[in-house]
DNA sequence: TTCAATGAGAAGTTCCGGTC
DNA sequence: GACCGGAACTTCTCATTGAA
């Protein structure tokens, strides 16, 4: 979609000319004041929207350092690592690291709706990572920042854009939403299936046949599936690297193969290949008898799997589990699979699509953006 | 020889102290 | 008090080790 915009009476701003940086630190009562605190991990990457945070009635500890204070409708940019693209905008009050800036617009030029949008541009991206500073600890500072130079469009042509910006946006959140409710009602429509249907109880070390195909350096199959490239709770793996950039031995994954993260089991990370690829070593790769692959993950993604291996994890630095400990989990070998397999399949199907659609509408939307900044 | 288990090192995040 | 940057800690990747 190309958007058709004059740009010839838009004025060339310096990012500090148009946002105030503000500092309200309570080194002794931000925690009482407070609920929710926002780590750097709760910020996805390139999305303004805030879905996850810490709160201290649910139980989780506030660190020491946390006591700036950010308000709701300022834009939250970590300093550390910018290349990583997380700038969010603030959606309640609460507290944050000190090393984010909290950036607040200046409404004589311009209209907060459509601002946030700048922080994830191309061009945005490009500055603050062309200014990142030191080796151990990559950042940049807020004076480097504050330099950022981009054309502002007069305040009419900024309430037509934020509309059609916000718009995009709401149509990326509907469709992740309906995808999260499809993802709810597919698990309680599994455990309910395995609950009426009758069976004998066997271990899945029964059931699964693990895969032993390793590739060495340089790897001939192209794509890589490392831990960073599979979604929690996801049936499918969409995301890969590229196998030339891997220096150390992989498995080899088919199409069609089952394959589980053995690394920090609690993260739920298990799927059903759709490419050929190379993976890190700490997933393992099966195929299955008895009962589909198919089944199998569905049974990998429930909650009592999680809970089951989740408490068997081993090792020093890090909880693993291993074929063995995943092995004893005992799955019911249903008479009925067929049938309940082809009520999965319709929720699948629906998830799929609704997968694709996000995919289209985030490009959609990047595009938009990058041609508006 | 194979492969599961382990830990070193890289990458990412939070802590902490110095300087202006 | 704000800003800055290194130290310390956590998480992840991948090479090595040792048991089978």
């Amino acid at each position: 979609m190309k958007l058709k915009i004059d740009k010839n009476n838009w004025e060339k701003v310096k990012l500090i000319d148009v946002f105030t940086k503000r500092e309200e630190n309570d080194k002794v009562n931000a925690k009482k004041r407070f609920d929710k605190f926002l780590k750097v991990e709760h910020m996805d990457k390139e999305s303004l929207h805030i879905k996850r945070w810490s709160s201290q009635e649910k139980g989780d500890e506030l660190n020491p350092y946390f006591y700036k204070i950010f308000r709701k409708g300022q834009i939250l940019f970590p300093t550390r690592n910018p290349h990583l693209r997380r700038t969010a905008l603030a959606s309640f009050d609460g507290i944050c690291g000190e090393k984010t800036l909290t950036l607040e617009p200046n409404e004589e030029f311009i209209i907060p709706e459509f601002i946030p949008f700048l922080f994830h541009s191309e061009s945005f991206y490009a500055h603050t990572t062309g200014v990142i500073i030191g080796s151990t600890n990559p950042h940049c500072r807020w004076r480097d920042v504050a330099n950022y130079e981009f054309l502002l469009p007069p305040k009419d042509q900024q309430n037509q854009l934020a509309e059609l910006l916000w718009a995009m946006d709401d149509v990326i959140k509907k469709e992740r939403e309906v995808l999260e409710r499809l993802n709810e009602a597919s698990q309680i429509a599994f455990e309910n299936e395995i609950e009426k249907s009758s069976g004998e109880l066997i271990p899945l070390s029964e059931v699964l046949i693990p895969k032993k195909a390793k590739s060495q350096v340089p790897h001939k199959i192209n794509r890589y599936i490392g831990l960073e490239h599979i979604e929690s709770g996801a049936f499918s793996c969409i995301e890969f690297g590229n196998s030339n950039e891997v220096l150390a031995q992989c498995n080899i994954v088919e199409e069609g193969d089952l394959c589980y993260s053995k690394l920090r089991p609690y993260l739920d990370k298990a799927f059903i290949a759709t490419f050929q690829a190379v993976s890190t070593t700490e997933l393992l790769i099966y195929n299955t008898h008895k009962l589909s692959k198919e089944f199998v993950l569905y049974h990998l993604h429930s909650k009592p799997f999680i809970h089951f291996v989740t408490g068997k994890g081993f090792g020093t630095k890090m909880p693993r589990v291993s074929h063995k400990i995943i092995g004893e989990y005992k799955v019911k070998l249903v008479d009925d699979e067929d049938k309940i397999l082809g009520l999965m399949r319709n929720f699948e199907k629906s998830k799929t699509n609704m997968n694709t659609k996000i995919i289209n509408s985030k490009a959609l939307q990047k595009s938009l953006i990058n041609q508006i900044f």
